[in-house]
DNA sequence: GGAGCGATGTCCT
DNA sequence: GGACATCGCTCCG
């Protein structure tokens, strides 16, 4: 279990940290599991582009509250994002999760899709919409849950995969109209899902 | 393979 | 009323 003091740094910084550590979903039937291989970093009140930037309101109440929760929100009337909340309480800083690698209860992740079975693996969780309706995030049964204990049906974990330095990407951010050209987006460079682009070498 | 576009909930002005 | 941290389908090459 990813402890909560791993989010009560700044969002560049756990997005980073975050990369190659586990999601676990259980599920009535299945523990659907994958690696965290993109994320993205918001800044909070001070970053145009972010949520919290208008303000502390019901809606982003969550960022500004206790590191280490899940904050979903819906977008473009379809997709749930998944969030998670860092900074000390107070501060409304959070981390975008972009994509992932699946690494168990595929089948349930492919029709959770409405997939055919054999569906490419990287094609189930590569995208903020797409890991959503892989692991079945809902903004109704997810938005404020607390990442880091032992109860929840969604929690992140550290299995001890090893990111080393060389493997990290960084590049601008996408899909956000202000502040775009902001370094703030990480992945595991070369990683077959996350999306192609034009990442630097950190 | 890439550009264009429609679907559609929730929040804020 | 408009914007939005997206996706998958279409059409065109």
């Amino acid at each position: 279990m990813l402890p909560r003091s791993a989010y009560i740094d700044s969002p560049d910084v756990v997005a980073r940290r975050l990369l190659g550590k586990l999601l676990v979903r259980s599920t009535e039937s299945a523990t659907l599991i994958a690696r965290i291989v993109e994320t993205e970093a918001y800044l909070g009140t001070d970053d145009p582009a972010a949520h919290a930037f208008a303000g502390r309101t019901a809606r982003t109440e969550v960022l500004f509250g206790a590191p280490g929760h899940a904050y979903v929100y819906t977008i473009y009337g379809i997709y749930a994002c998944l969030n998670v909340s860092c900074e000390p309480e107070g501060h409304a800083g959070c981390v975008l999760i972009r994509a992932l690698e699946p690494i168990a209860g595929l089948p349930e992740m492919t029709a959770n899709r409405g997939l055919a079975a054999g569906a490419r693996p990287a094609a189930l969780t590569a995208g903020p919409g797409r890991l959503c309706r892989a692991l079945d995030i809902t903004r109704a049964e997810f938005n404020g849950i607390d990442l880091t204990d032992a109860s929840s049906t969604l929690q992140a974990r550290d299995d001890g995969f090893a990111v080393r330095d060389r493997d990290l990407a960084i590049t601008g951010r996408i899909g956000v109209n202000k502040a775009s050209e902001r370094p703030l987006r990480f992945a595991l460079m070369g990683h077959p899902c996350v999306s192609k682009g034009k990442f630097h070498k950190l």
